[in-house]
DNA sequence: TTCACCTGTAAGCAATTTCTGACAGGTGTA
DNA sequence: TACACCTGTCAGAAATTGCTTACAGGTGAA
């Protein structure tokens, strides 16, 4: 995992409606609607924060039909696991994209 | 480690500059001025990352007084070890502080 | 005194993140 | 047709974060 990827990730956790979303699906996966009325947020706003779990790879959705023809998309944890100490996130930092300045 | 802290924790974490000064002071203590200029970030900057990472309690910082009478401000990594996964972050979620709406 | 270091902080701006409300399209049932 | 579900997206407000510039005070040496 790169640094970049690893900052990511932090990112996407690091924020308490997304870690609920982690933790209900930590129980089971879940289609989006139901999701949001479960954790008491917005669809809209779900969307939102399934896009950035997804996108740090916390969390994957798959669309499907269910047996009364509706589209449902159900989402579910990836098995992530990472340990976080001075000395590993030291080795990731090794790998982040340089600090760009007055890169135009 | 409740919920809250948790948050706390990887919001320090997730950010670039914060990655490097924690890479950098994984490798020893250094002081505020010097550090600015190893990583290339000014002092006030570098004054408001080290704020988050101790406030998250990824580092500390012990101000002395050098040989010749200066104060220099020493920081360090503290032994901080945290495992992210599905299951320690639903465990974390448990001690969440309530998420507020219309709480005047 | 002046200079070179060390510390901290406040004001203001830019960029990003978070959130709401409104909209659009789909299927199946009454 | 109308309603109840499902999906997605966009625009704009509100809040937070990141960053720069400028300032303040300290010590020791030339």
């Amino acid at each position: 995992m790169t640094g970049d990827e690893l900052v990511e990730l932090l990112a996407a956790l690091a924020n308490p409606i997304r870690l609920r979303i982690v933790a209900r699906l930590a129980d089971g996966r879940q289609y989006v609607s139901q999701l949001a009325r479960e954790i008491g947020i917005s669809r809209p706003l779900l969307h939102m924060h399934l896009q950035k779990l997804e996108a740090a790879g916390v969390v994957t959705g798959t669309l499907e039909l269910s047996g009364d023809g509706k589209a449902m998309k159900y989402f579910e944890v990836t098995g992530f696991d990472v340990r976080l100490t001075a000395a590993t996130l030291a080795a990731a930092t090794a790998t982040l994209s340089p600090a760009r300045k007055e890169q135009t």
